[in-house]
DNA sequence: ATCTGTGTTCAGAATAGATGAACAACTGCC
DNA sequence: GGCAGTTGTTCATCTATTCTGAACACAGAT
């Protein structure tokens, strides 16, 4: 492991919403470095454009993060093809979606499209992370993870409560993320924020590896009424996806559509 | 300047949307390193989440930069105050707008919106970038840097010609980069792309600084009739957001609006 | 089963980087 | 306006880190 690109990419880490610029002598505080060795790291990474220097000596995060997170983009097959998905699903059901990845153990959120009756979910920003135990993405990406796994994340992590309904034992964790395994979906039930809910099922790969999750949330008043519905809808969005992506789904009986054109799309609107 | 960085900043800069995969030997024979080295290298740059390691022992760009790159654009306080504005001219004129920085020498683009009227544009791509000295953007973002140096990126990437019209000589360059300078706008007249013109405009920040240029691309048919509403159009949605940054200008006599009210927002609108 | 291509590991050798002090540039404060 | 107290920058020394090449393990294809 090499340190020096180890500390690089502390320094980047350091660079966040809320302190979004750094001198030289701050980053040596907050790493614990000599002066000088704050700023070579520096000077490189903005003789890289990984960082960019602003007046006064000061640093930004560079240009260049953008360039790659856009060929990342680009090239991840499962975002373009979701994207539509989810298009048709906010254009159906005017509420929100999200589409998230596990990164090291918690949830990233790499998609959010907004509904017209949505209200605004304040927690849930694109690029932001959160603990993957408490909404429903989370608990089917790390229903499809080995159990060691998920242990060894929350014993690093914890299970930090963001409201009453939040999971904050293990053994409720391991048993709800077995019936999540099981099922094929999770739900939120106000354990990320009062009042919020949602279902949330995986996107395969061709190798039927979970690579991914997909949401539909709602006001908790209008998810008791229309769960099986929204269930069945998100279970399929993200079926269409998968096989979108080379992954043959066994439809299972219960969420088989009467018509079998898959093109109606038929999960996209609220009945 | 740390040898170790810079290699990982290479590695990275090898995954486009060309090749988004690389092994270990492939990164070994591109940077002529020995396979450990390489290896090393891939190995922390995927523990650091700058890389993901994917089946088969290959790589690909990982979702760290994604954020990075979320967190440098929310704190980019141009970005969000020119989307607005970007947003009022494509829906008053139609056409595409483009947003961009100059990066080593080069355009960047940071943004483009499309119009209805517009037809679609391919060149340029959000994260994509492209020589400066045939674009509108280019020109204006060259114009406000010192000659030197637009001496030596010349020098260091030539001057490509991606039409008949681009712009070859050095000479030709440093006449209209001082003329663009003077004016306070750029044209391109189908220099990057036959049949495309626009008008660009720079984007200064509160010490007065160019940090971003802006730009209407329309149809040559439709550039020639409508040049001069174009021009103002450009410069004041440019004004615009540099106000909004702090910077005072000092609105010259041919681009005053009629009636004061900058609220009324005249530019965004075709006559 | 063998061969060629992967990725991975390990040792020693050598160089790249860590270090702290001394310098320069800047700011704000008296 | 000059003087602290900042800041970022440079440099030479020394050590530890990284580089290297060969040997290993593993996979897929022939």
């Amino acid at each position: 492991m090499l340190q020096t690109v180890q500390r690089a990419a502390q320094v980047l880490r350091l660079f966040t919403p809320e302190q979004a610029e750094w001198g030289v002598t701050e980053v040596a505080a907050a790493l614990g470095l000599p002066k000088s060795g704050a700023h070579s790291l520096l000077s490189t990474l903005a003789s890289e454009g990984l960082l960019q220097r602003i007046p006064g000596g000061r640093y930004r995060l560079g240009w260049s993060l953008f360039e790659h997170s856009q060929t990342l983009l680009e090239t991840t097959d499962f975002l373009l093809i979701a994207r539509r998905v989810m298009e048709q699903l906010v254009a159906g059901w005017g509420e929100t979606t999200h589409l998230a990845v596990l990164i090291d153990g918690q949830v990233l959120y790499v998609e959010k499209l907004q509904g017209d009756r949505a209200l605004e979910i304040v927690l849930s920003r694109v690029g932001k992370r959160l603990p993957a135990h408490c909404s429903g993405v989370g608990k089917v990406l790390l229903a499809h993870r080995p159990w060691e796994e998920v242990l060894a994340i929350v014993k690093r992590q914890g299970l930090p409560s963001l409201t009453p309904n939040t999971i904050t034992s293990i053994d409720r964790l391991r048993i709800e993320l077995e019936e999540v395994r099981l099922q094929g979906f999770a739900y939120d039930q106000e354990e990320v924020m009062v009042d919020l809910c949602c279902a949330a099922a995986p996107i395969r790969d061709e190798t039927g590896e979970v690579i991914a999750a997909l949401s539909l949330s709602v006001p908790a008043y209008r998810f008791y009424p229309y769960r099986q519905r929204l269930t069945t809808a998100v279970i399929e969005a993200a079926q269409h996806v998968s096989m979108q992506l080379g992954y043959y789904v066994e439809t299972p009986e219960w969420t088989r559509p009467k018509r079998s054109g898959s093109r109606s799309a038929a999960w996209a609107t609220r009945a």
